[in-house]
DNA sequence: ATATTTGCAAAATATTTGCAAGACA
DNA sequence: TGTCTTGCAAATATTTTGCAAATAT
């Protein structure tokens, strides 16, 4: 059938863009994405991939937090001095994600929102539409300079 | 022991604000936050509060809503058009929001993070210390609303 | 060829802060 | 009385937007 092999979901490491054109900004902003590894709030990213390609504005990083984020392949954590806090989203099946205070670090974790909170819910009244669940933590190695610092 | 019966916990209706100074300002905020009854920005409720009370500063709505957070009187629950949104948080327990996306009218609802989630995150290396869930969706009335329109 | 994306700079907001004056305990 | 709180206004900071030029497909 199709000639290219254009992945219907879990978008490969490729393709954070969706559809989108992939320009040679966003093909930075991408891997600038990957080399953060966890999550960057919209001012770290463009540090980053300002420090490898210069020239990108502010404004097409936020574009492109923003097309990556419609694409699923972006997900808000949290924020930090007024700032948003993304993290890349593993592609697939449903998920949340478990972030290191320390060193920002994401994990996924799975949705712990289960048929018995939903039909409380129901039993308030209440139709659940969507949800949001982020777990925040230490990894081993920060833990670990945690305990050193005693 | 005590003359005044100062709950621990579980702050009363009247004491929003933990141990802090009880001015004509806040007494007025504190009953605006009532009135409100859901969810609202900080800037919905000092439109609020200077419906019946002219001449309250924005810095001080903003200032009372930090020091009700820090009471644990306020959570916040998600964000709206850029602006966070706070409810009133019920005192006692542990506990969540579930927020009508619709009239913004906000229930608790019990805690979804079980021990399964937290020693799945145990041996992934993470120590958790946090979390955050706040479920989204439409009371009765707004479903009902909703329904109506089609 | 053409619709999308970029970069710049300016705009729109949300929230915070300094400080003198006023209010609570 | 002494400390906490207020109000104003200015400062900060984040994110968005308009538009002409560049670019991907």
């Amino acid at each position: 059938m199709s000639e290219h092999h254009h992945p219907v979901s879990a978008p490969c490491a490729g393709d954070l863009f969706g559809g989108s054109r992939l320009s040679a900004a966003r093909r930075a902003i991408a891997e600038a994405v990957r080399s953060l590894g966890g999550a960057f709030t919209a001012e770290e990213l463009h540090a980053a991939v300002s420090a490898t390609h210069a020239g990108i504005g502010v404004a097409t990083v936020y574009r492109a937090v923003a097309a990556m984020s419609a694409a699923g392949a972006l997900a808000p954590v949290g924020s930090r001095d007024g700032s948003t806090l993304y993290a890349l989203c593993a592609g697939g099946d449903h998920h949340h994600h478990l972030v290191c205070t320390g060193c920002g670090t994401v994990v996924g974790i799975e949705c712990p929102v289960d048929g018995s909170l939903l039909s409380s819910a129901k039993s308030a009244g209440y139709t659940v539409t969507a949800h949001e669940v982020t777990l925040y933590g230490l990894c081993a190695a920060c833990a670990a300079c945690a305990a050193e610092r005693d």
